[in-house]
DNA sequence: ATTTTCAAAATGTGATCACAAAAATCAATA
DNA sequence: TATTGATTTTTGTGATCACATTTTGAAAAT
């Protein structure tokens, strides 16, 4: 049996995720229907892996800790299970999928699938203001790797690729992308709670050149380069400690 | 303004779409819940094509359809926006996206990429079981084609790739596949009614024949020229008139 | 004939309640 | 001590209601 979400623990300060739900109440711009927002600060912690697989989540404890009722946390957890970042499991509890060693090859190569394929998709659209753009987030990344602020580092990775990506005005893609970022995002917690430091790879001045000379196989290319050796870069043996250790 | 999915008027029967919830109740297996059979309906509606673009739904307008509430057809509605079936307004109104050539060019690209990526996944892990079972699905595609029932070979044809992707049994992409499927099928519904027979390829002997020597660049070759000169055949030209007979 | 105005109807949203199923708690038993 | 069984609590689910917003439809004005 896994740790439950739910009021009395959330309350009680025995959970730790609660905490994140507490702590990163993101601001909540008006007009932002509840369950929209319930679904933002939900999706934003399951991306950056503060929810441990396993664990599961409890409608009414959800509510409590974002102080609204279970109707609009309901419509967001039914959301997030069609993103594929939660699973409904028989007796209708609802968990974040357990990881394991062949899934996260599955999506490791999924995602290189797709945002090979979404890069493609951009080259003929992208301007070079939109490259030059790309070179600015790419600076800020490197600078919060430099203070080994990892999660200021994911974000603006996450921006690069969303940034290239939608450079295509007719990108249909984006959405299947973002869902294969929220299955990794367990995997990501498990292992910064257990590495010391991340380990982060950086192709992407190889792929802004590319996209410079409109070269779509070298884009391709880096965008694979990218993928492969950074979080996909783990050895399968290590992939199967961590999560051992994880106890998944 | 389109036209609505309303109590008012689908009590008056004036629009063809209730026909579709009501003509084809699904049976409800025991247990299933209300959101997901709402959610099964809508799908089933939309993925046929029976669903025009631009027609907008109402939560009371559906529930009333199928009996229902408000809660549970909304929660059906989210997983579908999730899903990439439906679109959500900016006043809230929830429709099923509109049709362009570009969209319709990007869908089909992506969705050769990722039953490519789909099929090469399966190869190592399909059986002569599994392999023998395509045959006969394709079989019954072919009869069914042979008499000219559309609705059932489209079924078959789905299943067909179905049946080859989840083969593999790490399997993560097939929502993701039955997202694009969902998001032609509005094109089908168009095609449908302004062309007298849909024309069917069918390459899957080519697939099954390169399955049996585990050739995955022959699998991928199959099934990108199944996809391609299947419902992605139509020309630039053919689809920008479709669609503005449609009324796009 | 077209546009503007305004009251009525319809709609999305979220809180609340009742019910059934599942889980947890605790006492009794082996 | 470990297990079973019954009771209590928690939980998911869906119907209903109230509120604010949007849409509609008709009357009035241009």
């Amino acid at each position: 049996m896994g740790t439950r979400i739910g009021i009395g623990r959330v309350l009680a300060g025995q959970e730790g995720t609660l905490a994140v739900l507490k702590l990163e109440p993101l601001d909540r711009p008006e007009g932002m229907t509840t369950h929209e927002y319930a679904h933002r600060r939900l999706r934003q912690a399951i991306m950056v892996g503060s929810i441990r697989p396993g664990e599961s989540l409890t409608i009414r404890g959800i509510a409590e800790a974002m102080e609204s009722s279970p109707t609009p946390v309901r419509e967001a957890l039914r959301r997030l299970s069609s993103e594929g970042a939660l699973k409904v499991l028989d007796n209708r509890r609802i968990m974040v999928p357990k990881m394991t060693a062949e899934r996260f090859g599955e999506l490791i190569a999924l995602r290189s699938t797709l945002e090979q394929h979404a890069a493609r998709r951009a080259v003929g659209h992208i301007t070079e203001k939109q490259i030059d753009r790309l070179v600015a987030i790419d600076k800020a990344q490197d600078e919060a790797i430099a203070q080994k602020d990892n999660a200021t580092a994911l974000l603006l990775n996450q921006e690069f690729h969303r940034t290239l990506y939608t450079a295509n005005p007719d990108q249909i893609i984006m959405p299947m992308v973002e869902s294969v970022w929220l299955q990794l995002g367990p995997f990501l917690g498990i292992a910064m709670a257990h590495v010391a430091q991340l380990y982060f790879v950086d192709r992407h001045q190889e792929a802004i050149a590319a996209l410079r000379k409109r070269d779509e196989d070298a884009v391709a290319s880096a965008i694979n380069a990218d993928i492969c050796e950074g979080i996909g870069g783990f050895e399968r043996a290590a992939i199967e400690n961590l999560l051992r250790l994880a106890g998944q």
